[in-house]
DNA sequence: TTCCATAACGGA
DNA sequence: CCGTTATGGAAC
């Protein structure tokens, strides 16, 4: 007889054996009630096993929850494989891949009562409605002419109900539960948009892709420069699966950010606006119900979404999209610290479809994997209309701070002049700084004593909006000391600069310009973002001053002119991976210029213009870059040639967190298998943060299962301090 | 996790 | 002696 393998929900991580009861439909993946001692419990099916254990015979199922699976069997298998490789609890792997809101049985959908006509009365009874119930004979009269049925909503509020019910009674109308859409994008109106002609380079890109989803081989990576049309190829590809009767699945870094590509996702099929679904972390409950639901049912072949929403419900895949792969926000920073895009190319091993990872700057993980045979690589060289990629002048700051000497060196020469020439030619300005706030940090001149969170070891920086330190950790907020706290002295002054201080400088020197800042401080409030960028599509904005967020993806053809105002920052951070994050920063901000008719001038401030990053960016030199990085990797043995963990103790004790690190880098030491290497238990670089003392060790191993194992074995074996936490983080992204 | 058995404790 | 509280293994 089979039985059913059950996780029971709860963070106890309980599997048992159930029977199945004659006539239960319970496969797996199913949601279930089960006994559990002397209770009711839910679970879910994780494997139907045959053969059945002797000891005791096995209680039944109560009853399945839902009566279809709503996990597939290929999510299910993904499932397990991140319970695996990322030693992640199962129950935890199972919130991912079935959302709170439609795991909860409290929700359900919406509808709304729709009245139509049953049998329309003759004249006779007509006239006399019309007499005695004029409310009756008016609804009936405004039912024809909508055609027959309307929502009860629509026809009026108040005494409405009372007269359509005693319609209803006489059998005039009926009143039916209709389900409503809680649409994400309700109300807003898509133009359908036709695909564009394809320049020669798409065209060549584009049979590979086709090629790849009649008969899937291998993922793709598509390195196309910043403007060749990448998300035209995407969208053809989508299109071409949706026609031969597959889904789609998109997947964006951090889709708040990227409201433009979501819209030409849903501009070109605005015909079949039902067919898309999009999944993202500032859905409401009840939009994720509906959404989702629609991709199980398969009503939505569609799906655009973030990292989560790698774990879709859709069947029949066609293809898979990643686009901006080297994103690292694809990465999940809690259990389960999944790799959205390294998800994508194993779903699309189990579903055998075709994987479309794409990006300006690729990650030297895909990118090596191009190397190896492992992946295809499409190449795009051209901008799509031909532009020619903007020219990119490095200027040595070094130097420049030579010339104004003591005043704050923000902006150069070269760039104030360049805006000025722009701005008077009526083209459009972005700058670049990745640091918001006023000033990184406060600082006694006297005895060098900074401003620090008091949970966290960082520098509090001061936003003047708000006259407050902030702490960039965990929101901390101090207020702003006049005089130096520790020695008393009244010189205490600002630090490095932020987007904040940057904003009030340009009103100062370009006091004509319209002005707009991005960042997270200002853009706070609900649609602030796309209404920004609205107004500056609409060139009612001439500069914008942002921080990360106007990197990637925006596509604006009057733009002239990039400013980058401290490429410096984030190229000395200890991390083995600074230098590729500063050379994809420095690519992704430059393509923003020059993507329409105009040419396009990027200006890069730097106080290191000879590092490698800022070199090979400066000549649009991925190849070159991949290599030298490469090389290194190599050398020093770090990914993509080995696996990199990071394990990590965090604790409001300082010695514990650190003596529990160190207990366990001995324990790892003393066995440690062939090809793994380890590095020494230190303080993290962020030794302090939410009131925690954080310590981490890396480990690196040619075997990424073999490392996985090996370290949770050991963690089983070694229980930490109930005050402590430890993190297990494979493939870490940063430090 | 919750449940239940058993051990340990403490007041009379 | 008995009731209360702590501890730990099992649950299918």
């Amino acid at each position: 007889m089979p039985a059913a393998r059950v996780l029971i929900d709860g963070p106890s991580e309980l599997v048992f054996d159930y029977a199945i009861p004659e006539g239960m439909a319970a496969v797996t993946g199913c949601r279930v009630k089960v006994p559990l001692r002397n209770k009711s419990s839910t679970g879910t099916i994780l494997d139907i096993t045959e053969k059945m254990p002797t000891k005791f015979s096995l209680r039944p199922l109560d009853a399945l929850i839902d009566p279809e699976p709503l996990i597939t069997p290929k999510l299910m298998e993904l499932g397990k494989w991140i319970a695996d490789y990322y030693g992640a609890p199962m129950e935890q792997v199972m919130r991912s891949l079935l959302p709170e809101a439609v795991r909860q049985e409290s929700h359900s959908e919406k509808t709304r009562k729709v009245v139509c006509i049953d049998t329309k009365p003759d004249d006779e009874t007509l006239e006399k409605l019309s007499k005695r119930a004029p409310r009756q004979h008016l609804i009936l009269a405004l039912l024809d002419s909508a055609g027959g049925q309307m929502a009860l909503a629509d026809l009026g509020g108040g005494s409405v109900a009372a007269s359509v019910k005693s319609l209803a009674k006489n059998g005039y109308v009926k009143v039916i539960e209709e389900a409503v859409r809680r649409d994400p994008d309700q109300g807003e109106e898509f133009i359908e948009d036709k695909p564009l002609k394809l320049n020669p380079g798409q065209e060549v890109a584009m049979q590979e892709v086709l090629k790849q989803i009649k008969q899937p081989e291998k993922p793709m990576l598509m390195h196309g420069v910043t403007g060749s049309g990448k998300t035209e190829i995407y969208l053809q590809a989508a299109q071409y699966c949706i026609d031969a009767g597959k889904s789609v699945l998109v997947l964006l870094p951090e889709i708040s950010l990227t409201p433009q590509t979501v819209q030409r996702f849903k501009s070109r099929f605005a015909s079949i606006q039902d067919q898309v679904a999009v999944l993202h972390s500032h859905l409401s409950q009840g939009e994720r119900f509906d959404e989702w639901h629609r991709i199980r049912s398969g009503k939505a072949r569609v799906v655009i979404g973030a990292r989560s929403a790698v774990f879709a419900p859709l069947t029949e895949v066609g293809i898979i999209i990643v686009d901006e792969e080297h994103e690292n926000s694809y990465k999940q920073e809690t259990s389960p610290r999944y790799h959205g895009r390294d998800l994508a190319v194993l779903r699309g091993h189990l579903e055998k479809c075709a994987v479309l990872l794409g990006s300006a700057t690729p990650s030297l993980e895909s990118f090596q994997n191009t190397q190896s045979g492992k992946y295809q690589l499409l190449k795009l060289e051209e901008r799509a209309d031909g532009q020619s990629l903007p020219i990119i002048r490095v200027i040595d700051m070094r130097v420049e701070g030579r010339k104004h000497k003591g005043a704050p060196n923000i902006l150069s020469d070269p760039l104030r002049g360049h805006m000025e020439k722009k701005l008077a030619e009526g083209e459009q300005v972005i700058l670049f700084l990745n640091r918001r706030g006023f000033a990184r940090s406060l600082q006694c001149g006297d005895c060098g004593h900074v401003c620090e969170c008091r949970h966290c070891a960082l520098p509090l920086t001061y936003h003047r909006k708000e006259e407050r330190l902030i702490c960039h950790i965990c929101g901390h907020q101090a207020i702003t000391p006049k005089k130096c706290p520790e020695c008393g002295d009244p010189g205490i002054r600002f630090q490095g600069y932020g987007t904040e201080q940057v904003e009030g400088i340009l009103k100062k020197v370009f006091p004509q310009a319209r002005l707009a800042r991005i960042d997270a401080d200002s853009m706070r409030r609900k649609n602030a973002l796309k209404d920004t960028l609205r107004a500056f599509h609409q060139r009612k904005i001439d500069i914008i001053i942002g921080t990360q967020m106007i990197a990637k993806g925006l596509h604006f053809p009057n733009v002239t002119l990039v400013g980058v105002l401290n490429a410096d920052l984030g190229l000395h951070i200890p991390d083995f991976r600074a230098g590729e994050r500063t050379f994809q920063l420095l690519t992704q901000v430059a393509g923003r210029a020059g993507r329409g008719e105009l040419e396009g001038e990027v200006i890069v401030q730097t106080y290191t213009p000879h590092s490698p990053s800022i070199q090979y960016a400066r000549h649009h030199d991925f190849p070159g870059y991949a290599e030298q990085e490469l090389d290194f990797r190599k050398q020093f043995g770090y990914p993509p040639f080995t696996h990199c963990a990071v394990l990590g103790t965090r604790s409001g004790h300082e010695r514990r967190a650190e003596f529990t690190l160190q207990n366990l880098h001995k324990r790892l030491a003393s066995d440690l298998p062939k090809g793994m290497k380890l590095g020494d238990p230190l303080p993290s670089p962020l030794t302090k943060a939410h009131g925690q003392f954080r310590f981490q060790m890396m480990i690196l191993g040619a075997s990424a299962r073999q490392l996985s194992r090996h370290v949770r074995a050991i963690l089983d074996q070694t229980p930490a301090p109930e005050d402590v936490t430890v993190v297990f983080d494979m493939d870490a992204m940063g430090f």
